[in-house]
Formats: C-alpha cells, sequence, structure tokens
DNA sequence: AATGAATGAGCTTTCATTCAT
DNA sequence: AATGAATGAAAGCTCATTCAT
C-alpha cells in the first residue's frame, strides 16, 4: 500500500520550506549567482534533484521568495492607518517596518541587493516599480488626510525615510539605537489631528 | 627604438581606465557575475588576455572599482562643512550626495547591490562598517557644531535620510523632484546658527 | 483473504504488456534515451517503482521488446514456403513483411534505428549478426528449392530487397503505392516450378 | 604580437576538423545522445570548452555534419546519368552508392539510425521527405528517359533496392559479394537503349 | 606588449534507480 | 503489491584564467 496522500504532502510541504528557508539565508548572504544549487540543497539538508521536484529551477525559489512576501508591505502600512496623527502614523509605520525587516532580516538584505538590477528583476518577472508607486500613493494618501501640506513631497520624503532607516538598521546588526531613531524622525511630523473635515476650524 | 617610457605608461594608465569605465557599466546593470571577463574585455576595447596584464582577476577590477571611489563620500561632506548652519549643511550635503550618485549612477547601483552582502564584501575586502563608522562621527560633530540636540542620534537619522533619498532618486531613473524633496528633508534642522560656546542663548 | 494466485498473475502480466506497448510508442517516437522512466510509467498507468517490480531496469524493457518479436521474422517466412513458385515465395514473403511493419510500425522504427548501433546492440546483448544469417539461409534455401540460379547472392539482394522496400513504406507513412511496388519487385523472379530433382532441366 | 590571423584560422580548422571527425565516429557508434560531450572532446584530443568554441551545442556538430554531405547523394547520381541504358545506369547508381557509403561508413550508420526517428529529425532542424522526394523524382526522370514502364513504381523499388543493398552492405562489416549482387540487382533492368524519341519505331 | 585559442572546474538541470511507507 | 519522494551521478554548457605565438 502506497503512504498515505496526508503523509505525502506534509513530507513535501516541510521539504519546500526548508528550502525556501535556505534560500533565503543563501541568497541574502553570497547573493543569487553566488549560491550554487549544490550549496542551496546541502543547507536545505536534501539531494540536489529533491529542489526540482519542489521548485521549476533555482530562479522560482528566488521568485517564489519575494512573491510571497510582497504582501508584507502593505499590511505594514494597515497597522500605521489606525493612527489619527500624522506624527503617530509615521512612527507606528516606522515601528512595523522595522518589526518587518528584524523578523527577515535575510530576506530584507536580499530584496536590497536586488532592487538596484533592473535586468535581474525583469529576468525574474518582478515589477519593483508597481510596488512602489502604490505604496507611495497610500502614503500620500495618509498624509494628506492628516493634515500635512505637499502631501505628495512629504510622502516621498516619508517613504525614502523609512528605507533609509531601515536598511541602516539591519546593516548595523545589532546595536542601531532604533527606538531614539524613531522618535528623532517622527517628532518631524505634527502630533495634533487635523481640524475636523467640513468644520471650519476654531472658532 | 620602443615606444618611449613615458608614452607606454600613458597607454597603460588609458586602458586601465578603459576597463574601469566598462565595468561600471556592464556590473551595475547585470551584476558582477551576470558579467563575463570576455564581455567586459570587448566593451574596453581590447583582448581578454590583456585585462589580465592591468588586473590581476575580475574580483580586483571591482575592487580596485569600490576602493577608488570611497574618497568621493568624504568629499561630499567636505562641502557642506563649509555651511554655518545645521540646515544649510545638511542641504548642500544631499545636493552633493545625489549630485554625486547622478553622475555615476551605475557605480552607485552596484554599490546599492552589494552593501548588504557582508560574505561578498568580505572575499573583496572591503570593509563597509569602517567608512560608516567614519562618516557617521563627521556628521555627528558637525551636527554638534551646529547646536543640534541628541547628536549622536540625529546624525543616524541624517545618514539614513540621505543614503534613503540618494537610493529613491537612483531608482526613480529620471523624474524625482529631488530639490523639494531635499528642501523638504532640509527644512527639519534649524536655519540659526548655533549661539556662541559658553554664552547661554540669545540676549 | 488475498487474492488467487491466477488472478494476482493475470494481473502482472497484464501490467508486464501495457508497459511493453508503452515503451514500444514512446521508444520508437523519441527514442531510448529520449524517453524516461517517469513518461514510461505514466503512458503504462503505473507508479514508477512499479515499473522496477516487472523489470530491472529501462534497459530490460527495451531488450524484452526486441526479443519478444523477434520470431516474427521467421514467421513471416513460415507462410511464404507455402508458395511453390520463387515469384510465389517473394510476393508472400513481401507481403508479409510489410503486413508486420504495418502492424508494428513503431517497433519496426526502432528496430531500424538501432540496428545500426553495434555498440548499443552488444550492452543490450542483442546479436543481429546471428539473426540475419539464419534469415539468409533460409531465404537461400527457398530459392533453391524453387530452381533459382545462384541462389546466395539471389538472397542476398531477395533480403535487401524486402529490407529496402519495408523501410520505405514504414517512412513514407501512408501514401506508398505498396502492392504496385511488391509486384515489380516480384516480378523478377520466375513464375514457374521448378522442373523436379533429377530431371536434366530443358529438353 | 599576436599570432598571426592566418595561423589561428588554420588552428581553428584544424580543430574544427578533429571534431567532426570525432563525432561521426562516435556518433554512429554510440548514438547522438549515447555520446556525452565529454567523451566527444576527448575523442577529438581537446577540452571540452573548445567543442563551444567552434560549434553552438553538440546539436550542431550533429546537423553540421549532416547537412556537409547531403550533397554526396545527388552526386552519386550524376555519375550514373552518363549511362544510356538502364541496366547501366543501375549499375553504375548502385556502384557509386556503394563507394560513397563504404568511404563514410559511421557517417551513414549514424544516418541510417536518424532517419526513422522524425521528432529528433525535426529538432535538427533536418527535413529527409524533401532530399527523398527529389530524389525519386530524378531516379523517375532517368528511367522513363531510358524507356522504363511504369517508372514511378520502378523509381521506387530501385530506391528501396539501392536503399537495402547499401545499408547490407554496411551491416556485413566486410565480406560482402557486393559485386555480385549489384550484377544480380541491375540485371533486372533492361540493357537495351531506348529507341530513339520522333522516329517512329517499328513501321 | 598583445592576441584569442585553449583549458577544465564548476554550473544548472535531468533522470534511472531505490526505498520508506 | 504499490506509491512517489528521495538520491546522486552524470549530462550539456559557461567562463575565469592561462599561454603559445
Amino acid at each position: 500500500m502506497p503512504r498515505t496522500a496526508d503523509a505525502n504532502s506534509a513530507l513535501r510541504e516541510k521539504t519546500r520550506e526548508r528550502v525556501l528557508q535556505a534560500a533565503v539565508r543563501l541568497f541574502s548572504r553570497h547573493g543569487f549567482d553566488g549560491t550554487s544549487v549544490r550549496a542551496l540543497a546541502q543547507e536545505a539538508g536534501i539531494a540536489v534533484g529533491q529542489l526540482y521536484a519542489h521548485f521549476e529551477s533555482k530562479e522560482a525559489v528566488l521568485v517564489t521568495l519575494m512573491q510571497s512576501s510582497l504582501g508584507d508591505v502593505s499590511r505594514t502600512l494597515d497597522d500605521a492607518d489606525q493612527e489619527p496623527t500624522a506624527r503617530g502614523f509615521v512612527t507606528v509605520m516606522l515601528e512595523s517596518a522595522v518589526t518587518l525587516v528584524d523578523a527577515h532580516r535575510d530576506f530584507w538584505r536580499l530584496g536590497y541587493g536586488l532592487r538596484h538590477q533592473p535586468e535581474v528583476l525583469a529576468r525574474l518577472g518582478l515589477s519593483l516599480g508597481h510596488l512602489m508607486e502604490q505604496t507611495h500613493q497610500r502614503l500620500e494618501q495618509a498624509l494628506r488626510q492628516r493634515g500635512v501640506r505637499e502631501p505628495h513631497t512629504e510622502a516621498l520624503l516619508l517613504f525614502a525615510t523609512v528605507d533609509g532607516i531601515a536598511q541602516q538598521y539591519v546593516q548595523h546588526e545589532g546595536n542601531y539605537p532604533i527606538a531614539a531613531v524613531i522618535r528623532a524622525a517622527a517628532s518631524r511630523w505634527p502630533a495634533t489631528p487635523p481640524s475636523r473635515k467640513r468644520k471650519t476650524g476654531t472658532p
């Protein structure tokens, strides 16, 4: 009698997960090209051939990795959207972003390494521009709703600030006074809620 | 009679320079691994063998490239140091930084791709940590001298901001309102020169 | 209670047959090396592991295939042996041969592809030379008995003719005027029965 | 100073030729798939990489091989076309064909192995059907001009005969009474030239 | 000094075969 | 008996580097 379908399925899932985890570790440290399939299989604790039972190619491993976490970015914004003031929004957003990259340091290192290689991204079928544009628009909308002037420019600056802080944080490997930096960064934005719509402001 | 020693030397230097320029173009577009030595030689207009007369290896080309421009970063700060106010310092620094990456987009794309791969950096004998520490200290010093409170934290934030803005600028390939973003970023820092030492504030 | 031994045996035989049929189809179309064991199992409708319960290896499937049909060739001659005249013999033999390759086009394509690769045949333990020698002798005998002069040479020619016609027929995939060609080929050989033994030929 | 262009060119040509010769030997004995690139390079006495400096792929070696000798076939017919009688035509044609395959036994073994694998031929971009059709038409024309009745059918038979004899000859590796077989085969066709055109023949 | 043919290690990927279940 | 996940050797191919000229 064959193995039960359930056992097989669990087996497959486990192996697949191990490959993805190994890939994050190695790709982020040695780069995509710097990681051989052999090394990847070894790190995952499987035979080379098995890798191809789960992924069509080495490239497919990377694509799966990237796609599976595109959602994380917008979730970061969801949290911040609860905050009524611009400063609160920025604070929570920075905290979420840092928490996110902290939880997946390797993965983000990988992403930071990839983002400036348009030809590589194209080969992988990943469109970064789209994601960035979308994120920027959500930021602009959030700032506008909280009464920030020139929300377009401010959103660009906020995006750049979050980006810069997250990268510096990842790069410092541990002793970065992140709380203080976030506080300093957020202090730039107003802590008062915008005057209510339609109501004609202070009497 | 052979060419004079001088002529030979000049010729060598020219070839070397062509290789480095070709390397920036190709490495930044296709990555280090994605660029073959053959392609590099062809782009430089020389034979493969010649490349090895000027550089020990493909890796050596990359190392030379990176090292030759570490100096650029501190020069950026030299310009800004002329400014008496924090806001002036930040403004000029951001402008210099953007001018720098704009002039060498390809090179900086390459650097941004490399900086998060510790293993690769180590193999190349490049210590990024040292450069960053040094830069941070100059920033901290500059802010302190201009009367900024918590200069350590503020320097970290400034570094992250410059970093973030420069990357976003490089990534947007052209239509980024860089002047407005710089103005917004600089507006965070005081536009007044620090009160003179020992004197307790404005009379 | 388990299945009866008989039922099991029948099942085994059926599976085995399915594998062989799948093998003919795939091997003849994509070649032996071009057919993977996975594809073979799938075409046969069984799991990969099952294939190895019936055959020792992929090669063993091929060997079984070839051996199982070496007998077909001599049966072709049996039919023709009923004919009293050389022309009748040749006609029936050609017809039988064509019927045979027509019924197993795939298989014969496979064989035609293999026969000129001595190294491969040796690895498979197939001795073609023996079969050919045997067939030639039966042809020679048949022609001699029907009064053909120089039966050795004529048998070689007949063999070559059958071989050539069968291959052209297989290769033309449908619109080959086989009846006309057979008639033309057979017309070369005498339609009269041989004069009885001991009688000294023409009076 | 670099090697002279002439020396380089000669070097290249020599290597290329060695590869082709090695390819005929190995492909014909072990088949295309049965011959590894490593084995091919070794037989040619070069490094694996060199092979790819001369041919785009292993497949390209085979294609080059096949194309370079398609002309041989029609040249065989050119010789025979000088003969005024059908028998003479057939005799010379058979002799030429045998001489041809004798001079390139390995190559023809290879071709005979390939011709029944349509998918492989298609992958190589080789159209056998076209060549066969063309050859058949030349045969039909030749027979018609020499007064043979039903030239279409007879041409098919002749083609099959030449094909069969050549293959048997190649397969027998030496002790095949080819002269006698050719004589026997040719004896089937008329030895008298056709009645002249325009002349109204028998009154 | 200059060339590019030559080398061979190492890459990604496939696949015959085994084996835990 | 039956399954298909797992193995790892070997395939085709690339490319940094060397070296004869």
